[in-house]
DNA sequence: GTGATGCTGAAGCATGGACTTAAGTATCTG
DNA sequence: CAGATACTTAAGTCCATGCTTCAGCATCAC
């Protein structure tokens, strides 16, 4: 039973384009591996490494048939990514809290001047 | 003007581990390029490679004053991120839905107006 | 000034992984 | 049964990119 896939897999899973658009096409409902590589101009081998790697990480799941195979999206695959991005957010997020409070303690009037860039 | 950074550009940057931790700590607060290279093996220079990746696809913004340079986390960096997968998850709650409610048309449990239009 | 610090850019290496082709295994159809 | 379909696996190629070293450039400290 695989559960709880790190979070480098799963990102390292979507960082391809045609991966993406598979759990794309899956978002949409169920599709056999014919039905998935129907799109894209590479071989089938290549379509089903790219399914396994996301089966692998939990992103999908999959089932065969006779000799068809299909695939559904698992519902709470992507699950640890958006936990990831929250908890980025979060820590920015309390960080500004503190920052806010403590400019209003000291000035409490605007908040922010200006800044300039470099390159 | 938030540049509408792609998707696939931020899936790969975050694909790589210590791009992730980088931005975990500046999700801490603003560090220098040598605060970040700190808790690595690698040469500095591959450090700055890794923030120029991530500077280049929005998640992060530096400024350079005198020798230094210092990098804050972007608030909208990860933003498309989440809504790519927010809009996964959307398509797929839509369509839970629309079986729900074909299967609550066809095996009526409780009391339910028929309707004339069908899929 | 000299030297140290903090990056920056360029060139090159080396490994991973996305792809290919080709051959193999069930499964279905007639 | 033969043949077609739907994958599956193995082996090999090739290119992107993460990393290195090294040389260079401001900036700061003395």
């Amino acid at each position: 039973m695989l559960q709880h896939h790190d979070v480098d897999t799963l990102f390292q899973a979507l960082a391809v384009a045609p991966r993406r658009a598979m759990v794309e096409r899956l978002s949409r409902g169920p599709a056999t591996v014919s039905d998935l590589a129907q799109p894209f101009e590479m071989s089938l081998a290549a379509v089903v490494q790219h399914l396994q790697v996301l089966e692998a990480c939990g992103v999908i799941r999959s089932e065969k048939i006779g000799r068809v195979r299909t695939c559904t999206l698992q519902p709470q695959g992507l699950a640890p990514l958006e936990a990831w991005i929250a908890e980025r957010r979060g820590e920015a997020e309390r960080r500004y809290d503190r920052l806010g409070q403590i400019l209003a303690e000291r000035f409490p009037t605007s908040p922010n001047p200006p800044s300039k860039d470099d390159q």
